[in-house]
DNA sequence: CGTTATGGATTACGCTCGTAATCGTTCAGC
DNA sequence: GCTGAACGATTACGAGCGTAATCCATAACG
């Protein structure tokens, strides 16, 4: 089990970028953070992508003078990690009393009720 | 709507500790939270309170020369905050494949996937 | 009554984060 | 070939965090 570089708030923002699509070079990566939120200054994701390589949680080929950047860690292994945290942060690692926050304070569509009753039953 | 401060990862545990209980002295909050995980430093700890009660998280009457601590912000206030915050950043902010996740990665027993539905079923 | 233990307040310190600007190099266009 | 634009690397800097130790006043014990 490799371990799982500590990833920052606005460096998921990145890698959540890397996941749905790799490699890109960082011209992209930015032109797609800038797309879900304008305020995304280039330097800053520059330094976000130098801090990501360092830790291990990016990769890069270099084509020509620029770099072309894919993540080192699964999207899942990092969710868990990150989730189990959370998990035992607020909720003292009890379940069951987190899910129910959620079904409780969030809107949810039939359908997605539905899913989730689906995904339960499975488990049974 | 009060503006929630933001809470730390060690200091939601002394929140944690306050929440379950409350007006409590120093003393006793570094004594349960010794009791859930021995390392924990009372200096540490103290250090902690003077921070939450700075960004009033948490207040005080005084006892003699000691404090009673006890929340300023409710529980369901913080955990609904950093719900949010932890749904957007991981999962996009959709609910459906967050639960799911939980729902695929982690065991739980037949009482709760029963429960889960109970409240599924509730919610329609 | 004086000394010590205890309580909160203050200070410490290295690390990470968010947010950029600057630096040095190299590719591309003129 | 020369110049400027663009790339990654380096540097900046204040805030917050985790982890304590130290300081100062007072309460309790002897």
């Amino acid at each position: 089990m490799k371990t799982i570089p500590k990833i920052s708030e606005t460096e998921w923002e990145v890698m959540r970028v890397l996941w749905a699509s790799s490699p890109l070079s960082a011209e992209d990566i930015i032109a797609r953070l800038a797309a879900q939120d304008a305020a995304w200054h280039p330097k800053t994701a520059k330094t976000l992508l130098g801090r990501l390589v360092k830790k291990k949680a990016l990769g890069f080929e270099k084509d020509g003078r620029a770099y072309r950047y894919r993540p080192l860690v699964r999207e899942v292994d990092c969710v868990k990690a990150v989730s189990d945290s959370f998990l035992d942060r607020v909720f003292g690692g009890a379940l069951t009393p987190m899910l129910a926050h959620y079904v409780e304070h969030k809107k949810m569509s039939a359908a997605e009720i539905k899913e989730l009753k689906r995904l339960l039953d499975q488990k049974e």
